[in-house]
DNA sequence: CTCGTACCTAACCACTTGGTTATCTAACCG
DNA sequence: CGGTTAGATAACCAAGTGGTTAGGTACGAG
């Protein structure tokens, strides 16, 4: 699976989103991680590998501790994705698109 | 399923982000829009029956044909909440950043 | 009316996903 | 040593996904 895919599918659940989330507040571990879920321990390490392997997170060794941390690199490719769009959301980029569609059909 | 994870899920599959790519030159059928991929239509009706209900498309009727239109509105939310992230993906933030933690260590 | 085209639905398949419980390892703490 | 805590792994399950083929509907053309 290419990058831009294993990003999106790993955003594309809350659980995940809301764990990046309290990492911008910096490293966690994973029982910190789980404590605003009402989900299993094993839930929850799947859900940090999904991100692990999407390049969202990384992982150290503590003692018996595994601290995640955030790695928003793979982010920076789904701003741009996103932003090549923003002329067809923006009302009036739509609107400056029909002008010039239509002045296209006159000139030719 | 909320919008945004959605919208996500939706965009994890490089068949759908190819369609909305095309979708960028203006409306087209189902068969024009699956020209490009080496695939029955029935799979390209489920992508785009997965598209639609993300919001990231609208469909028309005309005669036998269902003309498929980009609506990138869902993709604005995507590019905000990516855009939040922009701190820890930009390398001079990061730095900037601990700095700001190791004068924050030194205060207290 | 008949035929071909565009498209959808239904049924099916293999695989993935998001969750569970039970069990295991590894580390600290007494 | 034994007990507790952090965490991973394994096996399982229900539901979803991405594809298929077969068959059905709606429309325009001859």
């Amino acid at each position: 699976m290419d990058q831009l895919s294993a990003t999106f599918a790993a955003l594309a659940d809350p659980t995940r989103r809301a764990i990046l989330a309290r990492l911008t507040d910096g490293p966690a571990t994973v029982k910190e991680l789980s404590e605003p879920f009402d989900m299993s321990g094993p839930a929850i390490s799947k859900h940090l590998r999904v991100l692990e392997k999407a390049g969202l997170i990384t992982r150290g060794r503590e003692a018996q501790w595994r601290p995640c941390q955030l790695d928003a690199t793979p982010l920076k490719e789904v701003a741009v994705w996103a932003e090549n769009y923003r002329r067809f959301w923006d009302a009036s980029y739509a609107r400056l698109d029909e002008l010039l569609t239509e002045m296209k059909e006159k000139d030719s």
